[in-house]
DNA sequence: AAGCAGGTTAAGTTATCATTAACTCTATGT
DNA sequence: ACATAGAGTTAATGATAACTTAACCTGCTT
């Protein structure tokens, strides 16, 4: 079975749902991990960082809706996707659940099929490191070795240098933003110096010895050969 | 009322739902363009490069579905955002319409709010760098790639340089008084001589070859070819 | 011709990045 | 647990590109 090294957090208090979803994105090759009730839920994502998380409405301790805030109110959370479900389905609600951050809504019963059609299509959107190979012209990057080759010749990098360049290549010619880089490699709540981008970008450039990252002053860097 | 910068095509031949939606729409920033049955959908998608797509699925002509097809198969729809709206609401049509590359599907009868919140969501999901890429003519500004093209010819210009001819190019021909550029590009309270702009916009002339700004005397610059 | 608006140029100023080296942290093996 | 090596971070310094300013020029308007 494919692995999608993707994990989701499923929230709701009723064991049935919970198992009969948690069975089919099992299916179809992601992590799953569940919660029981608001509490659980945010606890839960406090500690696998899930990168998606579908959240019950109605749930005791604490509602999705209140769930979904406490999480966004966390830079670690920021970007996470945010799925509601619930069989309360006026339109005032589904309004209220989209503006506090979520990124879908979905109304009950949910069928499993369209859930995960749902989720794929959210998943379709952000678009994380997820382990391709990327080939651009004649540089190959594998995440799964760690290394970057270039004409054949294979390069070792360190974990931060290849996750940097690696996130560089996914999109090459889009300008990655300082902000983005520090957000995607470093982590949405980690604190480094500006600085210390700019020397792991000198490592890249270094041992690569190709030029294939341009600077664009004031904005951030791109990959381009 | 503020303005979004982002583009909208509603397609559906209903003439009230287009109505509705493109009154809603607008009032809430969008630049909202119309088509009423699927070829008319794929024009306009073509000759306006909306930022998002709203597709009827029961349509003369073209269905949405297959609108959709079409349009994710050329690359310069691969990332434009599309939603489906139905009055199908068979589970099957919905999962098929998702993995055409839809991110969104909403059942008929569809409230203006409920697509408003949907479309937000969605936005809210892929914020680039700055916005979006604008064509005129023959001269492509790409703010992804902080990249000018003037007939295949990379550019590039310095972060001011480029902030500036965007602002200018997001609505060709309208005049930018010089206070609103500085507000703009250099921000309400930075205060810089007045010749700093005339200078900025000489060297963006001086790179681009192409006469392409056009200044109003006593009163601003605006984009013209 | 005076006055104004903007163009042009070059020189001055600043911000940002590159580079280096030193330091801290982490993992690994003994 | 300790030593060690490599990774990761920071701080200091230097280089340069970006930005701003000032002085002067041109052309138009009244």
């Amino acid at each position: 079975m494919e692995t999608k090294n993707r994990k989701v957090l499923i929230a709701d208090d009723e064991p049935d749902i919970l198992e009969i979803l948690k069975y089919n994105l099992s299916n179809e090759g992601y992590q799953v991990v569940t919660a029981k009730d608001g509490d659980d839920a945010l606890e839960k994502a406090r500690l696998t960082q899930p990168d998606l998380i579908v959240l019950d409405v109605m749930m005791p301790k604490k509602t999705g809706v209140e769930v979904c805030q406490l999480l966004r109110a966390q830079p670690a959370f920021k970007e996470t996707l945010i799925i509601f479900l619930t069989a309360l389905n006026d339109e005032g609600t589904q309004v209220k659940g989209l503006e506090t951050g979520a990124d879908d809504y979905i109304s009950k019963p949910v069928s499993p099929r369209v859930l995960l059609s749902r989720i794929n299509a959210l998943f379709r959107r952000v678009k994380k490191p997820d382990g391709r190979i990327l080939k651009i012209e004649n540089i190959t990057i594998d995440p799964e070795r760690y290394i970057v080759k270039v004409d054949d010749n294979d390069i070792t990098l360190a974990k931060k240098e290849f996750e940097l360049i690696y996130l560089l290549a996914i999109k090459p010619g889009r300008v990655f933003l300082r902000n983005e880089i520090l957000n995607q490699v470093w982590g949405n709540d980690v604190i480094v110096g500006d600085r210390t981008i700019d020397v792991h970008i000198r490592k890249i450039r270094q041992k690569l010895g190709v030029d294939c990252i341009t600077t664009v002053k004031g904005v951030g860097y791109k990959f381009e050969l």
